[in-house]
DNA sequence: CACCAGGCAAGTA
DNA sequence: TACTTGCATGGT
């Protein structure tokens, strides 16, 4: 079996045992980037306190960010943890946006999709997960998002090896794949559904994985 | 109690 | 270059 169907089937799979995922939670694209930043290491529902607390104290914007000082940011995301770090990360991400995207995160969509890339791994907090989830789920650019859930599921599946690098596993994937921004979007959140419900570190929940029947060293 | 979560940067050798 | 460590809250 190749390996473009593989992948597919793989997709397929997940798609219907899990239907479709509607990534990414947001009401803005904006929100979507602060999201990113605040996941780096964290459990989402953690974050969706943070967002919420953001979202009511009227911070979610590009032009509203401003006014907020450090440590009301700080107390505002305390429950996204790393809260210090996370508060001074966004804070050069916005000053980011006004230097080099009028303040709009949207005014980015119009760029080389390599050239945001770049620019955006520039900002200090803003790593290769980062960078592409903001630019699939806040921009619609066609990128795959990868993640420690990429690399566990497919090592567990005999195609890569645990600890493959970043683009390493993005090229694997992406690069045999239709280039197309729904596909890629929907794929990276089956795949951390999946790795949230059944591929957890030490999990012994495989025997009900979506996923279980395709050891790819199995397949003809 | 231990372990984990939709990473990243900075320091050391 | 290749490891290691700090960052921090909240759920299981």
């Amino acid at each position: 079996m190749e390996r473009a169907q593989f992948f597919l089937r793989i997709f397929k799979t997940m798609l219907e045992a899990l239907g479709p995922s509607g990534w990414w939670p947001a009401d803005s694209p904006f929100e979507v980037a602060v999201g990113a930043l605040l996941t780096q290491n964290t459990n989402w529902k953690n974050v969706a306190k943070a967002i919420n607390a953001l979202k009511n104290a009227g911070a979610l914007s590009e032009q509203n960010f401003d006014q907020f000082s450090q440590e009301e940011l700080e107390d505002l995301i305390r429950p996204a943890g790393y809260y210090k770090q996370k508060a001074q990360r966004l804070r050069i991400f916005v000053e980011f946006l006004r230097l080099r995207a009028d303040g709009d995160i949207l005014n980015l969509s119009h760029w080389d999709i390599q050239d945001a890339r770049r620019a955006l791994l520039r900002v200090k907090g803003i790593g290769p997960e980062t960078a592409d989830s903001i630019l699939c789920y806040a921009l619609d650019m066609p990128i795959l998002v990868v993640d420690a859930y990429t690399a566990r599921i497919f090592s567990r599946h005999g195609l890569v090896s645990e600890d493959v690098d970043y683009h390493s596993l993005q090229s694997e994937i992406m690069d045999v794949l239709p280039q197309d921004v729904s596909l890629f979007n929907e794929y990276h959140a089956l795949l951390v559904r999946v790795g949230n419900g059944w591929c957890k570190r030490k999990a012994g929940l495989c025997e009900t994985c979506p996923l279980q029947p395709f050891l790819y060293s199995e397949m003809s």
